[in-house]
DNA sequence: AGTGGCACCTGTGTGC
DNA sequence: TGCACACAGGTGCCAC
Protein backbone atom coordinates (compact mmCIF):
# COMPACT_ATOMS: atom_id res chain seq x y z
CA UNK A 1 0.00 0.00 0.00
CA UNK A 2 2.13 2.82 1.23
CA UNK A 3 4.71 4.83 -0.67
CA UNK A 4 5.85 7.86 0.61
CA UNK A 5 3.10 10.30 0.35
CA UNK A 6 0.78 7.53 2.56
CA UNK A 7 3.16 7.01 5.00
CA UNK A 8 4.06 10.88 5.66
CA UNK A 9 0.23 11.42 5.44
CA UNK A 10 -0.42 8.76 8.81
CA UNK A 11 2.75 10.16 10.43
CA UNK A 12 1.30 14.00 10.26
CA UNK A 13 -2.13 12.39 11.11
CA UNK A 14 -1.03 11.12 14.58
CA UNK A 15 1.55 13.16 15.28
CA UNK A 16 -0.19 16.06 17.27
CA UNK A 17 -1.89 13.56 19.16
CA UNK A 18 0.76 11.60 20.10
CA UNK A 19 3.91 14.09 21.04
CA UNK A 20 3.84 15.90 24.52
CA UNK A 21 0.90 13.43 25.38
CA UNK A 22 1.72 9.79 26.96
CA UNK A 23 1.25 6.56 25.49
CA UNK A 24 -0.45 4.56 28.27
CA UNK A 25 -0.01 1.02 27.32
CA UNK A 26 0.14 -0.98 24.02
CA UNK A 27 -2.49 -4.13 23.44
CA UNK A 28 -0.92 -6.59 20.84
CA UNK A 29 -3.29 -8.66 20.04
CA UNK A 30 -2.09 -10.51 17.00
CA UNK A 31 1.67 -10.58 17.39
CA UNK A 32 2.49 -12.55 13.99
CA UNK A 33 3.54 -10.47 11.71
CA UNK A 34 5.93 -11.21 8.40
CA UNK A 35 8.70 -10.54 11.67
CA UNK A 36 7.11 -10.82 14.81
CA UNK A 37 5.74 -8.01 16.98
CA UNK A 38 8.65 -7.24 19.76
CA UNK A 39 7.39 -8.92 23.12
CA UNK A 40 7.99 -5.38 25.14
CA UNK A 41 5.41 -4.17 23.53
CA UNK A 42 3.13 -5.92 25.53
CA UNK A 43 5.06 -4.87 29.19
CA UNK A 44 5.25 -1.11 28.82
CA UNK A 45 3.59 1.64 30.78
CA UNK A 46 3.80 5.38 30.50
CA UNK A 47 5.64 6.73 27.72
CA UNK A 48 6.08 10.42 27.24
CA UNK A 49 6.32 10.90 23.42
CA UNK A 50 8.66 12.91 22.45
CA UNK A 51 8.38 12.74 18.77
CA UNK A 52 7.24 11.04 15.30
CA UNK A 53 9.40 11.28 12.79
CA UNK A 54 9.65 9.67 9.04
CA UNK A 55 13.21 7.76 7.51
CA UNK A 56 11.75 6.86 4.35
CA UNK A 57 8.32 4.45 4.78
CA UNK A 58 8.99 3.84 8.55
CA UNK A 59 7.44 5.98 10.92
CA UNK A 60 9.60 6.38 14.73
CA UNK A 61 7.98 6.84 17.42
CA UNK A 62 10.37 8.42 19.93
CA UNK A 63 9.18 8.45 23.84
CA UNK A 64 11.42 8.98 27.00
CA UNK A 65 11.96 5.00 27.60
CA UNK A 66 12.72 3.97 24.02
CA UNK A 67 11.32 4.24 20.34
CA UNK A 68 9.13 2.15 18.44
CA UNK A 69 10.22 1.35 14.96
CA UNK A 70 6.89 1.09 12.39
CA UNK A 71 5.98 0.19 9.09
CA UNK A 72 2.85 -0.11 7.17
CA UNK A 73 3.66 -2.97 4.76
CA UNK A 74 1.59 -3.50 1.62
CA UNK A 75 -1.65 -3.28 3.24
CA UNK A 76 -1.46 -1.21 6.84
CA UNK A 77 -3.18 1.92 8.45
CA UNK A 78 -2.56 3.52 11.82
CA UNK A 79 -6.40 4.99 12.33
CA UNK A 80 -7.40 7.38 15.01
CA UNK A 81 -9.95 5.98 16.67
CA UNK A 82 -11.91 6.61 20.19
CA UNK A 83 -11.22 4.21 22.87
CA UNK A 84 -14.75 2.23 22.61
CA UNK A 85 -14.57 1.43 19.00
CA UNK A 86 -14.97 -1.76 18.20
CA UNK A 87 -12.13 -4.40 17.34
CA UNK A 88 -12.51 -5.48 13.55
CA UNK A 89 -10.71 -8.26 11.75
CA UNK A 90 -6.75 -7.90 11.22
CA UNK A 91 -6.93 -5.07 14.00
CA UNK A 92 -3.34 -6.16 15.55
CA UNK A 93 -2.29 -3.40 17.82
CA UNK A 94 -3.06 -0.64 19.61
CA UNK A 95 -1.60 2.24 20.62
CA UNK A 96 -3.17 3.30 23.88
CA UNK A 97 -2.50 7.51 24.75
CA UNK A 98 -3.65 8.12 27.99
CA UNK A 99 -6.98 10.23 28.66
CA UNK A 100 -6.96 10.26 24.66
CA UNK A 101 -7.56 8.64 21.50
CA UNK A 102 -6.14 5.06 20.39
CA UNK A 103 -4.02 4.65 17.62
CA UNK A 104 -4.92 1.32 15.77
CA UNK A 105 -2.88 -0.43 13.42
CA UNK A 106 -4.75 -2.49 10.83
CA UNK A 107 -2.98 -4.87 8.63
CA UNK A 108 -4.81 -7.58 6.60
CA UNK A 109 -1.93 -8.44 4.98
CA UNK A 110 0.21 -8.49 7.75
CA UNK A 111 4.00 -7.50 6.31
CA UNK A 112 3.73 -4.67 8.88
CA UNK A 113 6.48 -4.31 11.54
CA UNK A 114 6.70 -2.78 14.73
CA UNK A 115 10.38 -3.28 16.68
CA UNK A 116 10.69 -1.58 20.47
CA UNK A 117 13.83 0.16 20.60
CA UNK A 118 14.56 0.01 24.08
CA UNK A 119 16.45 3.21 26.05
CA UNK A 120 18.84 5.15 23.67
CA UNK A 121 18.93 2.95 20.85
CA UNK A 122 17.94 4.74 18.27
CA UNK A 123 16.05 3.00 15.47
CA UNK A 124 18.06 5.41 12.56
CA UNK A 125 20.99 3.18 13.52
CA UNK A 126 19.42 -0.39 12.60
CA UNK A 127 21.03 -1.88 9.77
CA UNK A 128 18.57 -1.27 7.61
CA UNK A 129 18.01 1.84 8.04
CA UNK A 130 21.31 2.72 7.63
CA UNK A 131 21.44 1.54 4.61
CA UNK A 132 18.38 3.65 3.03
CA UNK A 133 19.24 6.30 0.41
CA UNK A 134 18.57 9.88 0.63
CA UNK A 135 15.32 11.03 1.15
CA UNK A 136 13.54 12.71 -1.68
CA UNK A 137 11.89 15.82 -0.35
CA UNK A 138 15.59 16.97 1.27
CA UNK A 139 17.15 19.86 -0.31
CA UNK A 140 20.31 18.07 -0.23
CA UNK A 141 18.72 15.76 -2.57
CA UNK A 142 19.74 17.10 -6.43
CA UNK A 143 20.22 15.56 -9.69
CA UNK A 144 23.73 15.25 -9.47
CA UNK A 145 23.24 12.92 -6.17
CA UNK A 146 20.52 10.54 -8.04
CA UNK A 147 22.73 10.17 -11.07
CA UNK A 148 25.59 9.11 -9.33
CA UNK A 149 23.63 6.35 -7.35
CA UNK A 150 22.11 5.36 -11.24
CA UNK A 151 24.95 5.15 -12.89
CA UNK A 152 26.06 2.40 -10.80
CA UNK A 153 23.35 0.06 -11.80
CA UNK A 154 22.28 -1.64 -14.81
CA UNK A 155 19.48 -2.23 -13.92
CA UNK A 156 15.79 -1.13 -15.34
CA UNK A 157 15.22 2.84 -14.37
CA UNK A 158 12.21 1.95 -12.92
CA UNK A 159 13.30 -1.06 -10.63
CA UNK A 160 15.95 1.31 -9.67
CA UNK A 161 13.64 3.76 -8.30
CA UNK A 162 12.05 1.57 -6.59
CA UNK A 163 15.31 0.37 -4.78
CA UNK A 164 15.36 2.20 -1.23
CA UNK A 165 19.38 2.32 -1.20
CA UNK A 166 18.64 4.76 -4.50
CA UNK A 167 16.44 7.00 -2.77
CA UNK A 168 13.93 6.26 -0.76
CA UNK A 169 9.79 6.50 -0.24
CA UNK A 170 8.92 5.78 -4.21
CA UNK A 171 7.36 2.36 -4.64
CA UNK A 172 5.04 1.17 -7.53
CA UNK A 173 2.81 3.55 -8.57
CA UNK A 174 4.90 6.66 -8.27
CA UNK A 175 7.82 5.40 -9.89
CA UNK A 176 5.64 4.53 -13.22
CA UNK A 177 3.75 8.47 -12.55
CA UNK A 178 7.63 10.23 -12.14
CA UNK A 179 8.93 8.27 -15.32
CA UNK A 180 5.83 9.41 -17.33
CA UNK A 181 6.19 13.39 -16.25
CA UNK A 182 10.11 12.72 -17.17
CA UNK A 183 9.56 11.13 -20.86
CA UNK A 184 11.74 8.71 -19.63
CA UNK A 185 10.65 4.86 -20.47
CA UNK A 186 10.71 2.52 -17.55
CA UNK A 187 12.98 0.04 -19.79
CA UNK A 188 15.93 2.10 -20.46
CA UNK A 189 19.09 0.92 -17.63
CA UNK A 190 19.79 2.90 -15.13
CA UNK A 191 23.09 4.11 -15.90
CA UNK A 192 21.92 5.38 -19.61
CA UNK A 193 19.92 8.46 -17.85
CA UNK A 194 21.83 11.52 -18.44
CA UNK A 195 22.67 14.20 -15.43
CA UNK A 196 20.59 16.54 -17.12
CA UNK A 197 17.20 14.05 -16.98
CA UNK A 198 17.93 12.86 -13.76
CA UNK A 199 17.33 16.56 -13.15
CA UNK A 200 13.91 16.22 -14.11
CA UNK A 201 13.69 13.46 -12.22
CA UNK A 202 14.24 14.93 -9.30
CA UNK A 203 11.66 17.73 -9.90
CA UNK A 204 9.52 15.64 -10.23
CA UNK A 205 9.27 12.80 -7.78
CA UNK A 206 9.39 16.00 -5.36
CA UNK A 207 6.24 17.79 -7.19
CA UNK A 208 4.36 14.31 -7.56
CA UNK A 209 5.01 13.36 -3.90
CA UNK A 210 4.85 16.58 -2.31
CA UNK A 211 1.10 17.24 -4.35
CA UNK A 212 -0.19 13.76 -3.13
CA UNK A 213 0.84 14.30 0.18
CA UNK A 214 -1.25 17.55 -0.09
CA UNK A 215 -3.99 15.24 -1.48
CA UNK A 216 -3.60 13.15 1.12
CA UNK A 217 -2.20 10.81 -0.46
CA UNK A 218 -3.08 7.80 -3.27
CA UNK A 219 -5.93 5.14 -2.72
CA UNK A 220 -6.06 2.70 -5.24
CA UNK A 221 -7.41 -0.27 -2.92
CA UNK A 222 -7.64 0.37 0.65
CA UNK A 223 -5.18 2.97 1.79
CA UNK A 224 -6.55 5.55 4.58
CA UNK A 225 -5.09 8.35 6.88
CA UNK A 226 -5.25 8.53 10.50
CA UNK A 227 -8.87 9.54 10.38
CA UNK A 228 -9.70 6.42 8.00
CA UNK A 229 -10.48 9.61 4.83
CA UNK A 230 -8.90 7.91 1.64
CA UNK A 231 -5.99 9.55 -0.80
CA UNK A 232 -7.49 11.96 -3.17
CA UNK A 233 -4.37 11.63 -5.07
CA UNK A 234 -5.59 8.70 -7.28
CA UNK A 235 -7.88 11.25 -9.35
CA UNK A 236 -4.06 12.99 -10.58
CA UNK A 237 -2.60 9.72 -11.45
CA UNK A 238 -2.11 9.96 -15.25
CA UNK A 239 -0.53 6.33 -15.93
CA UNK A 240 -0.85 4.17 -13.22
CA UNK A 241 -3.67 1.44 -13.53
CA UNK A 242 -4.42 3.20 -16.84
CA UNK A 243 -3.48 0.27 -19.36
CA UNK A 244 -5.84 0.50 -22.66
CA UNK A 245 -6.37 4.16 -21.85
CA UNK A 246 -5.46 7.29 -24.18
CA UNK A 247 -1.80 9.06 -22.74
CA UNK A 248 -3.21 12.65 -21.88
CA UNK A 249 -0.36 13.89 -23.34
CA UNK A 250 -0.06 12.16 -27.11
CA UNK A 251 -3.19 10.17 -26.93
CA UNK A 252 -1.63 6.44 -27.60
CA UNK A 253 -2.79 3.55 -25.28
CA UNK A 254 -0.91 3.09 -22.17
CA UNK A 255 0.98 0.29 -22.04
CA UNK A 256 1.39 -2.15 -19.34
CA UNK A 257 4.59 -4.46 -18.35
CA UNK A 258 5.75 -6.21 -15.40
CA UNK A 259 9.15 -4.85 -14.38
CA UNK A 260 9.54 -6.53 -11.13
CA UNK A 261 5.85 -5.09 -10.45
CA UNK A 262 2.68 -3.53 -12.86
CA UNK A 263 4.36 -0.93 -15.08
CA UNK A 264 2.64 1.39 -16.99
CA UNK A 265 4.00 3.58 -19.48
CA UNK A 266 3.30 5.37 -23.01
CA UNK A 267 5.19 4.23 -25.93
CA UNK A 268 5.58 7.45 -27.61
CA UNK A 269 6.00 10.14 -24.75
CA UNK A 270 8.85 8.02 -22.90
CA UNK A 271 11.99 7.14 -24.68
C1' DA B 1 28.81 -7.12 -5.97
C1' DG B 2 24.93 -6.81 -8.66
C1' DT B 3 20.74 -8.75 -10.09
C1' DG B 4 16.47 -11.40 -10.57
C1' DG B 5 13.07 -14.02 -8.47
C1' DC B 6 10.56 -15.67 -4.85
C1' DA B 7 8.44 -15.79 -0.26
C1' DC B 8 5.83 -13.70 3.30
C1' DC B 9 -0.12 -13.22 3.89
C1' DT B 10 -5.00 -12.27 3.00
C1' DG B 11 -8.52 -10.72 0.06
C1' DT B 12 -10.61 -9.73 -4.34
C1' DG B 13 -11.58 -10.09 -9.11
C1' DT B 14 -11.67 -12.82 -13.37
C1' DG B 15 -12.30 -16.61 -16.32
C1' DC B 16 -13.58 -21.27 -17.06
C1' DT C 1 -22.09 -21.59 -8.03
C1' DG C 2 -17.56 -23.18 -7.45
C1' DC C 3 -12.92 -23.45 -8.28
C1' DA C 4 -8.19 -22.08 -9.74
C1' DC C 5 -5.44 -18.54 -10.59
C1' DA C 6 -3.46 -13.88 -10.91
C1' DC C 7 -2.73 -9.81 -8.72
C1' DA C 8 -2.43 -6.04 -4.98
C1' DG C 9 0.91 -0.03 -2.61
C1' DG C 10 7.02 -3.57 0.33
C1' DT C 11 10.98 -5.77 1.66
C1' DG C 12 14.35 -9.48 2.89
C1' DC C 13 16.60 -13.49 1.52
C1' DC C 14 18.46 -16.74 -1.66
C1' DA C 15 20.74 -18.42 -5.74
C1' DC C 16 23.15 -17.26 -9.74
Amino acid sequence: MPELPEVEVTRRGIAPALIDHTISHFVVRFPRLRTPVSPEFACLRDLPVTSVDRRGKYIIIRTGSGSALIHLGMSGHLHLVSPDTPVIKHDHIDIVIAGGPVIRFNDQRRFGLFEWFPGNRDPLEDPRLLKLGPEPLEDSFTGQTLHERLSRSRTPVKKALMDNEVLVGVGNIYASEVLFASGISPFRKACAVTERECGVLVKNIREILEKSIARGGTTIHDFSGSDGSPGEYVSELRVYGKKGQPCPVCGSPIEHAVLSRSSYYCPRCQK
